[in-house]
DNA sequence: TTTACTGCAAAGGGTTTGCATGAGG
DNA sequence: CCTCATGCAAACCCTTTGCAGTAAA
């Protein structure tokens, strides 16, 4: 999670002029931990710029990615954005398609990006690890139907 | 690599017809290491079936993704499709954008999975793990580029 | 003042759908 | 035979592009 500042910063370190609705976007983004739509990003801000369009979130989003403070996860339907750029795993719920962070496995991914590099010759810039299934919440549930179906 | 009558068998079992262009189709993407994508698809099959066209392979592949043979790769302008079901790592060269099973790390990427099912409480049902950067081939070009500029 | 960004509208392109014909079981 | 798959065309929808007005530096 960046400060104003700090992103700020980034943003000029790459010649791109920070604008109000640029920052809004940014802050959505990387103060999220839900990986969010573009349609979610756009709810977000559209109380602060009511008359911004999808078109200026694509073209922000793009800026960000290329300055590294996000990432682009394209699902089937559509794309999420991932603001959390260390090695992790996330958690992709296909019951209530929740997307999060999983608070474990970060050295697993670590030491997976080691192996990829130094055995199989591969220069490794970035990943995506995701676990597809059932989160706890839809887990408990599942099996509740499971015991005492209808 | 399954052979045809497994995947006759296994189209069968979800109670899907076994027709001639499905074995077609089945076989190009089981059969392949490439993750090729749709229209790729259809290029392979296209000297069997030259009418065929690209409805009835993403109705196709939604069947054998259904049946459990693929899994669908979404990127960012087209999915792919993996034959491999099996847990490993894809790698994706940003380069020459070909995309390739790492012949290593299988055996990180299932404890990963049991350290996510064991510790994160998650249910797992499959899952996806994708390295970006250069292959091999890529990244000694990158380099020999880097030392003799043009 | 200059350059680049925003907002609007239209286009682009991968994927899905509807329907008539044809084939599988 | 009955049901479902194929092939064709059109629709869908996420994403990109072009352009005129506007704001950042």
């Amino acid at each position: 999670m960046l400060t104003q500042p700090e992103i700020v910063e980034r943003l000029r370190k790459w010649g791109v002029r920070v604008t109000p609705q640029r920052l809004a976007i940014a802050e959505a983004v990387l103060n999220s931990t839900d990986h969010p739509t573009v349609q979610q990003i756009h709810e977000r801000v559209r109380d602060h710029f009511p008359s911004m369009t999808l078109a200026t979130i694509y073209s922000t989003l793009g800026v960000l990615e290329r300055s590294g403070l996000i990432q682009e996860l394209p699902f089937e339907k559509m794309s999420r954005y991932e603001a959390n750029m260390e090695p992790h795993v996330n958690l992709v719920c296909i019951q209530c398609e929740n997307v999060m962070d999983a608070d474990v496995g970060q050295d697993v991914v670590v030491r997976l990006k080691n192996r990829i590099s130094s055995q199989a010759g591969f220069e490794v810039a970035w990943q995506r690890v995701d676990f597809y299934g059932w989160c706890p919440r839809c887990a408990s549930a599942k099996r509740q139907e499971q015991t005492a179906p209808v």
